[in-house]
This record gives structure tokens, C-alpha cells and sequence, in this order.
DNA sequence: CATGTTTTGGCAAACGTTTGCCTAAACCGT
DNA sequence: ACGGTTTAGGCAAACGTTTGCCAAAACATG
């Protein structure tokens, strides 16, 4: 590989803006963050004046090495091509940097040694805070808990538990897609899953059978495919298949099915419509996520809403106190099943 | 708002192993960095276990300041909540860390103030180059290119001309929607847009027109709804309702329409769907991006497939140009019609 | 005028690395 | 034994900030 040239630097330092005002650096500096009562009134003009003349910007990395923070929050995220993740990570850029921070977005590809590589590579950029969505359990995520690191947990909880968290109610969640079809008089009920679902995932799973069972409603089938990666349309699709045509399978479709994800309840219904089965009218889907094409491509599909767009400012709340030196807590956003074809 | 406490920082420095090895910090220096042949092979065996035992991880901001260089990469993305902008974000994102790089992801949210912000602040990170996607105009765009930074736009050429580029050829994507309607003997055709429509935007309709107009097609119907951000759901919707019933329009749909975004198409089908309309018997839809959803739940658009996943491999090959002092290049990566349902 | 207090601002030491240069010692060939 | 080259490794100066401490001057108070 060719030898990399240093990118060109900013030229005017401390040091220039100082020598043109006839001040000293520790002088600039002050002005610069704010700290005029440490100067005449004509020497902070004086300066400005030079600052903005020579387009003096402070040089991050030397203020980081100084003050020892830097202003960046790195955040961790499984696969983004799923656009519940995409969404997050819009609502905790935008929130972060309105908070006066940047964003660094490591994608772990849910695997646990790029996870613990980021965090370690992190650390070395001397991020402030860490933001791990779906986090895996791995070992350098719990010496960083256990260091005291910063960290907000978002959509899956600590697994070695304890910690700062942002998500909803998963079984909630579950519970409520099974009330939705119960009061809409379906008893046939099927749910299918990931085969190596998260916390979140089997959540809603469990909210949902749980439920039911109290309703008295007869017990769903239940199918799960393995998603490799985050691969849930995939699964989704493999999922009902197994479930309907499976050797140990009902043979026939339900008339009600619970998907954890929109992304699985996608994938089912690819499967459907190969095999002319009318959504929702032979057999009504419920997913989660509420993914925003909804609306526009696939109102066939009730979904439970998650409020991903406010994740963003609890994350930053929960970030805010435990830099406070405030213990950890956790925020529950409110969920809600939108219904948008009859 | 509460003080912030510094972040406990990793206590193990350079100077740490140096002592506990009994050899100096360059020393040290040296065999960290794999320059193993100015220390003798005890020595070298020495330091690497009490790096080991001590867990010694070099500090990239001590580093950056003194090398004058990063491992970081800013990425400058408009609105990440548009699947094709996170797919492109999650490709480039990939190439960069198997190139050892880490990723900042900024988002603009298309904003030119937004943009010099970003860029400034990068800069003071000492990054080593930046990945602007669909750029706007901006002061400190157009500075930062000037300088000379590494910068690589995609999916919209530089708006000052010239620099590296990625993307794809949007005329002959434009031009292959028209042949294929065309193909198809559909003779009465419209097409929507943005009004606020960025260079590839025009470019894809552009090609459209021009292509039909070679085939001697009539003149397409042509509307274009304001897209305020990138919300080009709803201009979807707006532009082809006021194409069927704006006083001006043409009262009737057509029965074939080109859409220079999968988005906007999702808007057109929704108003369609409402109207009764069957999309693709009743009118034929061909969209822009190939949305990885499409072929899960919206099968009925055909649309031109962009290989988002392969623009990160090219878009650090640019940036590795760039930094070997190498002029700037484009690459015009091969877009395909997928079609799905016939 | 003496004394105390505020204002204004400079000095210099960090923060954690890297690297040009220097110096011994070891080695080599004659 | 002697000059020359290689080897092994240390010294210290950067990189750009921030900030504790000190000091002179200005000001206030008696």
C-alpha cells in the first residue's frame, strides 16, 4: 500500500493567534472558552478580533489530551440495513449533537469480538460514553460496566444485568398484539421467531403465549428459523414455511400470526403471497417495530409502534446522569399497536 | 446542567510499561509499533509481556497529536432515515474498518450550515478525509476541497465540479426505465419529481425524457411535488395526486410511471391504493434504488437496482488515492432494472 | 503613605505519543 | 590493535491545549 500523507493542518494554533495579538497562549486560551473575566475588556476584543481574522479553530485532539474528555459519544449498533436500527441511530445522532456532541457509529454485526474491538479502539479515542444498541455479552463490555464507563443500553439490556437502559415494554408489547387479535375474535393463532432471538425478541414472545394463556386462548404453534446476522426477513420467510408446511407443521395457515419484528412479519408475508394466501383478510399479521414504509407499502400490517425517534433524547438524558455521577436508570417508552387496515 | 466528570482513563501508559520493563518510553514506542529490529529479541520479549500483563493500549489522541494523523474517517450523510442513505452508510462503514479506519457518521439533514459545521469540527478532529454524501453547496465544502483534504462525494458530484466521485450513471438509469416501458409497448407515461431535486434526481429524469424522446414516445406527463428534507414519501403522494387531479392535470392515470426514487414510488402507490388503482395491471411503477425491501413486500415496483454494498470498497479506494497524492477519479459503479412482477 | 485586595496576564508543567539524533558497545576485516 | 560499521537503546523535543500558580500593576481602604 502507498505511504499515507499526513493530511494538512490547520496552521494557526494557540501559538500564531498569541504571537499576532502580542498576548500569551494561556491569555488566548481563556478568551477563546469563554473566560473574558480573565482579561481586559480591550484585550478580549483585541483577541476576538485576531481569532476571527485568522480563522483560529482549537484544535480537538490538544484539547483532549489536556483536558482528557473529548465531546464524541461512540455508539455501537448491530447491522444498520435494519431499519429499526437506522432509525435509532438518526434519533441519538440528532440528539447528541444538539447536546453539543458527535457521534461515532461502529456497526458490531452483532458479533461480540468486533463488539469488545470497538469498545477497546473507543476507549482509545477517549470517548466519553458509550451507546450500545442490542448489545451481545463479551467481555470487554463488562469491564467497561465495571470500570464505570459510561453506558446506555438501548433496545436489550445488560446481560450481565444492572445498567442504564432505553427500550419499551417488550412483553407489554407482546401482550398487546395478543389482545388485539383475541378482541377481534381470532383463535387460531400461530408466532414464529428468531431461533437465536435477543432478550427484546423473546420478550415479546413470551408476552405475547403469556397473554393468551390468560385469555384462555388455546395455545399458538409456534415456529422459529435461525437468523444468521440479523437476517430476520430471511428467517421470517423460512419460519412460516416451516410452520405450514413443515412435517411437524400445522399444514395449514393460522388465522392469526404474531411476528416479533416487522422485518420476520415482511418475510412471512413474501411467503403468503407465493402461495395466494390474502393478507390480512385469510390471515392477519401482527408485527413490531412499525416500521415507517408501513403506512405507504404494507398497511396490511398491524404493527406495535416503538417511539424511535425519542429514543434518542432519553439516551442522551441517561448519559447526561451518569456523567452527573448519578446512578443508573431506565427509561420504558411507551409503546402502541397501530391498526391500519380493517 | 451538571458538571461532567472526566472519564477514568485507561492508567497504563507508555511510561508505565517503560518503567515496570525497565527501558525507555521510545523503546517501548518502537516495539508497540513493530519496529522490532532496534531492540534485541530479550528485549523485545520483555516489553511484549509486560505489555501484555499490564494490558497496555496505546492512546490514540497522544498519538494523533503527535503523528498528525488519525484513523478516522468523517461521513457526512443527509437524513439517515432513508433506507438507501443507511445502506450506503453500512457499506462504507464496513470498507473503512477492514481498511482499519473508524467511521464518524454526521448527519446533515441536508443542510448547508449543518455541513460547514460538521466539516469544521471534523477537522479539528484531525481526520484524514471525508465522505461526503449527496453534498450541497457549501463555503466550507468548497474550502475544504480547495485545501486539498481527501474528500469523496457520492451519489452527487461535487457542486463546485471535479473531485472523486462514486455513484452510478443516473441519465442511463433514467434512460433504461424509459426502454423498458417502452419495451413493453406503454405509450402514456408520466413521471414525478422533487422540485428541490438534487443533481442525480434531475439526472435520472432527465435520461428518462431524452430516452423517449429518441424512441419518439409522446411527452411524458411531468410533476413535481416539494420534498421539504428528503421526504420523498410524501412527494410522492402529493406529485402524483396532483398529476391525476390538479385542475392542470391530466384527470386520468397514465399507464406507466417512472419515479426517481423508490420512496417517491411508495408515495405514488399509497395515493393509488387508495384510489383503487392496481399497481402494476392498471399502471406500471418503475422507481430508483431497488430498495432492499422491494422484492419482501413491494414486488409489484420495478425498479433500477444501485449496488449501495459496493460502494464503500470504492469509495475507500478513492480515499487511498487521494492520500497517495494521486489525482482525483470517478467511479460509475453498473445500476440494473430489476424486475419482479411481471 | 501603608496595607490589603482585585485585576490582568504570563510561566511552565502537564496530557501520551513518536522520532531525529546521539552514544556506547559490539562486531568485523585487516 | 585499529578504524569502520552495525546494533541496541536512551534523550528530549515536539504535537496543541489547559490550568495551577505566581507576580506586577492597579485600585481601594485606613
Amino acid at each position: 500500500m502507498t505511504k499515507q500523507r499526513p493530511l494538512r493542518q490547520n496552521p494557526v494554533s494557540l501559538a500564531t493567534v498569541a504571537s499576532a495579538a502580542g498576548v500569551s497562549m494561556a491569555t488566548v486560551s481563556r478568551i477563546v472558552n469563554g473566560e473574558t473575566r480573565r482579561a481586559s475588556a480591550e484585550t478580549v476584543e483585541r483577541v476576538q478580533k485576531v481569532v476571527a481574522a485568522l480563522g483560529y479553530r482549537p484544535n480537538h485532539i490538544g484539547r483532549t489530551l489536556r483536558r482528557r474528555e473529548s465531546r464524541i459519544v461512540a455508539m455501537l449498533s448491530p447491522n444498520l440495513d435494519n431499519p429499526a436500527m437506522a432509525a435509532i441511530a438518526d434519533s441519538v445522532e440528532t440528539a447528541l449533537r444538539s447536546a453539543g456532541y458527535v457521534m461515532i457509529l461502529c456497526d458490531t454485526h452483532d458479533r461480540a469480538d468486533l463488539q469488545d474491538e470497538y469498545l477497546h479502539a473507543m476507549r482509545s479515542q477517549v470517548v466519553q460514553g458509550y451507546v450500545v444498541v442490542n448489545a451481545v455479552r463479551s467481555e470487554g463490555l463488562s469491564e467497561a460496566v465495571s470500570r464505570g464507563d459510561p453506558v446506555v443500553f438501548v433496545g436489550r439490556r445488560n446481560p450481565d444485568g444492572g445498567g442504564s437502559f432505553v427500550g419499551i415494554d417488550n412483553r407489554g408489547a407482546g401482550a398487546d398484539a395478543a389482545d388485539h387479535l383475541w378482541a377481534r375474535g381470532i383463535r387460531d393463532l400461530a408466532l414464529i421467531h428468531p431461533s437465536q432471538g435477543s432478550s427484546a425478541t423473546r420478550d415479546r414472545v413470551e408476552g405475547f403465549v403469556t397473554r393468551l394463556t390468560e385469555l384462555g386462548c388455546p395455545r399458538p404453534s409456534i415456529r422459529s428459523a435461525a437468523a444468521p446476522g440479523l437476517r430476520h426477513l430471511e428467517a421470517g420467510y423460512a419460519a412460516v414455511r416451516a410452520l405450514v408446511e413443515g412435517e411437524a407443521g400445522r399444514q395449514d395457515w393460522p388465522a392469526g400470526l404474531f411476528c416479533p419484528s416487522d422485518l420476520m412479519a415482511y418475510g412471512a408475508y413474501r411467503f403468503a403471497q407465493e402461495n395466494g394466501i390474502r393478507i390480512p383478510q385469510d390471515c392477519r399479521f401482527v408485527g413490531v417495530d412499525d416500521n415507517a414504509l408501513n403506512a405507504w407499502i404494507a398497511p396490511w400490517l398491524t404493527s406495535v409502534h416503538i417511539p424511535y425517534v425519542a429514543f434518542g433524547e432519553k439516551v442522551v438524558d441517561q448519559l447526561k446522569n451518569l456523567w452527573a455521577g448519578e446512578g443508573p436508570s431506565e427509561d420504558l417508552l411507551p409503546h402502541e399497536l397501530i391498526v391500519r387496515q380493517a
